[in-house]
DNA sequence: TATATTTGAATATTAAATTATGCAAATATG
DNA sequence: CATATTTGCATAATTTAATATTCAAATATA
């Protein structure tokens, strides 16, 4: 059973497809978010829909859905296994 | 004991951070990095310092140290949590 | 120590992300 | 169904990431 590799397309979309999901949790629309995060509509429908886009932009949308802490720490457990330490909470 | 928030430019540093050290635990210099993902030397010291850069380059070095795979996983348990289904491996 | 390599930081140019606007298609709501 | 809202996708202008180059400081190596 071969597992096709994952492709940075891939993950674009996929980042986009969260994005989604997490606004219409919220019940927001593109231009809604955009306005509390200071950004186009355009640059939402982009991050959304797989187009190449900045590491701040994606912050930005994190933060605003309280996921900054959670990439936070999932970056630190990366850190500390990169270094072959354990991680801490 | 208040635990002060994760800000924006904190995470960009911890990015670049944990790159600096997938880099130097395989032992290249960013000019090597640059040339083996097409990008020039001074992106990756951007990305290293905590600059403002593209998903694509991250990416880039992403999938150059094997942690795509990581990464769209963790993207799908994300975004299984949100749907509130189980994610599944 | 000597020196070769790497890194950080500046400036200037190029490529691309972001923006603004408009409009048709899709979706939501009465 | 009717229509108001949202979304996708163009085009063009602006902002900024990415690049090229240079040089001094830091680091690695003989």
């Amino acid at each position: 059973m071969l597992k096709k590799s994952v492709k940075i397309k891939d993950v674009k979309l996929q980042i986009g497809q969260l994005i989604k999901v997490l606004r219409k949790k919220n019940k927001l629309s593109q231009e809604d978010l955009a306005q509390l995060l200071d950004l186009s509509r355009i640059t939402i429908q982009n991050l959304e829909s797989g187009k190449n886009f900045t590491i701040d932009t994606l912050l930005k949308v994190t933060q605003h859905f309280d996921l900054l802490d959670v990439l936070h720490q999932q970056l630190n457990e990366q850190l500390n296994e990169q270094k072959n330490l354990k991680s801490f909470y």
